[in-house]
RNA sequence: GGAGGCGUCGCCUAGUCCGGUUUAUGGCGCCCGCCUGCUAAGCGGGUUGAGGGUUAAACCUCUCGCGGGUUCAAAUCCCGCCGCCUCCGCCA
């Protein structure tokens, strides 16, 4: 891994990220990393020369006669005497500012509402209208629950708190939400791609996920291994450490894959349902692109309205939220959450989230790219939700139910389910 | 789970047994130049990456899958890990 935060960066513009650690709201000191940065270098000098120094004795050791090898023996264990000691230091220093760096924030785009948590997200969008019911609409849980479409006690008996289990009409509607954006992604060229869930700490630390989002994170320590709360992480770990020729960019995948979270922090939050669960299936959308603003703002700009037209075309409400500093998460550049409408809540409910990490991502997982003028650079990574169920059938039911039970099938699924229009 | 083999600078490859003129060989590709009606061929040079250093250079350190160890000295010897291949066992 290389550097996370170009450490050249902050060393030229330390209140550059300071502001940064400032609208982030991360415990991050960072006059202290640069005493470190400047100590490790101060280190590196000294026992580099050393070193060298030690090299070119031990050359001239294997030409030596016996008389002069005694001599640079005493000589050489003379200058190790110090550079061991230099050594230690640089690589004591050396993991201390590693740890720091792994703590430096992406820096913000100039646009996000500085602020410290979501109340300071902004909507910027609105599209749709909330549907409205001329009879009492159930909420998801009911509904699923009348139709056998569902079992949520049983399958807690089974697996715990927020465990579900689909059934019937609603596996297959399942179904046909994945396969639909997994479908029209393709259609825009995006590659598809099934990528593991049981990863690596390693891909956990390349994606930003750790070392913050270590306790949202299931850990299987028989196995070294962890599962991985999106396909976001094989995706980035997928070309870790390659130097990538720059014809091959942009890189699009559609990434599926089981997803796996704790919930750690949302203790008593939604316990109930389909909205927050632990384990859950995805579709995401993934880019690598060249290391230029512009690119990643299109880029950026194209995710979005991939995740928009999928919503527009289930026929489902939502706002666009320009996220707030202290709500994107540490390593984020820009964040636009979408919200849609969820009736039995009566509000709007995060379905999708897309991000430009700009190259902070890239640096962590040290994701390259040669650049037509020969020099190597991180590329820039993106992502954003296509669809994730089962929080999009509960959306689903919940919005296209009707007074009989039924809930009418939005016009792109219908070939998924048999040209079936009302399940 | 068991046995064996392998991992070298974009790709292929020499070097590993027997540690030291290895600043890692050669080819392909790529870049620059020369030559040539054009093209091809030919000739000369360059071409891993990271960090430090410098106005810029020079220069220095690290890098032969990764991490340790032995040694004055490690691609080369030892240990651990990762990955790939072959075979056996097991298995959706």
């Amino acid at each position: 891994m290389t550097g996370v935060l170009d450490l050249r960066l902050i060393r030229d513009d330390p209140d550059l990220v300071k502001r940064a650690v400032e609208a982030k709201g991360i415990d991050l000191d960072v006059d202290a990393l640069l005493a470190l940065d400047a100590e490790v270098r101060r280190l590196k000098g000294s026992s580099e020369a050393a070193q060298a120094e030690k090299k070119r004795l031990s050359k001239e050791f294997g030409r030596a006669d016996e008389e002069t090898r005694a001599r640079l023996r005493e000589e050489i264990a003379r200058i190790d005497a110090g550079l061991q000691k230099d050594k230690d230091d640089l690589a004591a220093k050396q993991a201390e500012l590693d740890e720091l760096m792994l703590l430096t924030p992406g820096i913000p785009w100039e646009g996000a509402p500085v602020g410290a948590d979501e109340s300071d997200n902004v909507v910027i969008k609105k599209v749709g209208e909330p549907p409205v019911f001329d009879f009492e609409p159930l909420d998801h849980i009911t509904l699923l629950e009348q139709r056998g479409w569902a079992e949520f006690a049983r399958a807690r008996n089974v697996a715990g708190e927020r465990a579900y289990a689909l059934v019937g009409d609603a596996v297959l509607l399942e179904r046909a939400l994945l396969s639909y954006a997994l479908d029209v992604l393709v259609t825009r060229d995006f590659t598809p791609i099934s990528v593991p869930s049981l990863v690596r700490e390693m891909a956990l630390v390349g994606t930003g996920m750790f070392p913050k989002g270590r306790e949202e994170t299931y850990e299987l320590p028989a196995d070294n291994l962890f599962l991985a709360g999106t396909a976001e992480v094989a995706l980035v770990g997928l070309h870790a450490g390659e130097i990538l020729d720059k014809a091959r960019l942009p890189i699009k995948y559609a990434g599926i894959s089981p997803c796996f979270r704790r919930e750690i922090g949302s203790a008593s939050r939604d316990v109930r349902g389909l909205v927050r669960v632990h384990q859950f299936e995805k579709v995401e959308q993934f880019i690598l692109c060249e290391a230029d603003d512009a690119e990643s703002e299109r880029w950026h700009a194209t995710l979005l309205d991939c995740a928009e037209s999928l919503l527009q075309a289930l026929g489902l409400a939502y706002e666009v939220v320009e996220c707030a500093t202290g709500d994107m998460g540490i390593g984020k550049f820009r964040m636009n959450d979408i919200n849609t409408w969820f009736p039995s809540l009566h509000t709007f409910r995060e379905t999708h989230s897309c991000s430009t990490l700009h190259d902070w991502q890239a640096r962590r997982a040290d994701l390259r790219y040669r650049d037509s003028d020969g020099t190597v650079k991180h590329v820039h990574t993106l992502n954003n939700t296509a669809i994730a169920t089962p929080r999009l059938v509960a959306a689903l039911v919940e919005n296209h139910q009707n007074a009989d039970g039924t809930v009418t099938v939005p016009e792109p699924l219908r070939p998924y389910l048999g040209g079936r229009a009302v399940l």
